[in-house]
DNA sequence: CGCATTTCCTGGTAGC
DNA sequence: TGCTACCAGGAAATGC
């Protein structure tokens, strides 16, 4: 499908534009239902607070989205707001109305119209579905703790500039942290970090004004341009409807290893980063002098 | 608290 | 062909 650049490792990785683009679609279908059952069908998924049960008999009052997590507030019929579905489609979950032929999470049943039936497919079980109380994220660390949504006016410059200034953790792993800005994964952290020629080892706190600035607007195109196309599809990622992101198209950095960087033609090369495979252009991307 | 490391999980692939 | 070893990665758990 696309040479033999991708043949290791080539993963879902839903990342902001990704899980936007199943939320948008996820909208119609959803807004409004009554839950009929939320059922785990496979062996245990996520933390043990998952308690899909509470869900049925529950209104989904909307479908929204917080970093990478869609979250679905629900309402009992008595108009009480309690809980909410919260769902991580983890590195290779697919939402669909098809029964998927292997794999099979969860499904939920819906009282209604069609599609009556949703299933989440998940071959490495990194997903997770939830119920919640509407808030308490207890056992949603990350969640809990999680920074601004990128593409909203509260992520400003100010804000992320704070957040850098507080740590000498590489800038690749703040990003990877969700709690400077929410939803950027590996590629985009790369993305991002290429187009600003900001080495993904420079601890955050040594970034100039300037960079923070270019960095904060880097995050922001490169998320939007790849909502605009629907995500990158490697593999398993697929829109609702099943179709292919068309980000991949797009990409610079990630998994170019070996090509030509297409800003300088100096060849890209594939390091680890806070345990992460990382993708950058060794001429473009330097790390400052350090003075320590 | 911060930060680094380990763990979870499976399908695909390299190497023999 | 068939086997083993390894690798990808987000978030949570664990270690210091």
């Amino acid at each position: 499908m696309w040479g033999g650049r991708f043949t290791r490792g080539r993963s879902a990785i839903p990342e902001l534009p990704e899980v936007e683009t199943v939320r948008r679609e996820l909208v119609p279908w959803l807004t409004g239902r009554w839950i009929r059952a939320v059922e785990r069908v496979d062996t245990p998924l996520g933390p043990k607070t998952a308690d899909l049960e509470r869900a049925a008999g529950q209104r989904i009052e909307a479908v929204s989205r917080r970093g990478k997590f869609l979250i679905l507030p629900l309402q009992r019929a008595d108009g009480a707001f309690a809980d909410e579905l919260i769902i991580h489609l983890g590195m290779t979950g697919v939402i669909s109305p098809a029964l998927p032929a292997r794999h099979l999470r969860v499904r939920m049943t819906l009282d209604g119209s069609s599609p009556e039936t949703l299933y989440f497919r998940d071959s490495r079980r990194f997903g997770r579905f939830l119920v919640v109380a509407r808030g308490s994220y207890a056992s949603l660390p990350t969640l809990a703790r999680m920074g601004p949504e990128p593409l909203e006016a509260s992520f400003t410059v100010a804000v992320f500039a704070a957040a850098l200034a507080r740590t000498r953790a590489p800038i690749k792993g703040v990003l990877l942290s969700q709690r400077a800005v929410s939803g950027v994964g590996n590629i985009y952290a790369d993305e991002a970090l290429w187009r600003t020629r900001i080495h993904p080892r420079t601890p955050a706190s040594v970034l100039s004004q300037g960079k923070v600035r270019a960095l904060h607007a880097a995050v922001r195109d490169v998320l939007a341009a790849a909502v605009a196309l629907q995500g990158t599809t490697l593999y398993d990622y697929r829109t609702v409807n099943g179709e292919v992101g068309a980000y991949l198209e797009k990409l610079a950095a990630y998994g170019h290893a070996g090509d030509p960087c297409p800003r300088c033609g100096a060849e890209l090369v594939r390091i680890v980063v806070v345990q992460r495979g990382t993708h950058l252009c060794p001429r473009c991307q330097r790390l400052p002098r350090s003075d320590a």
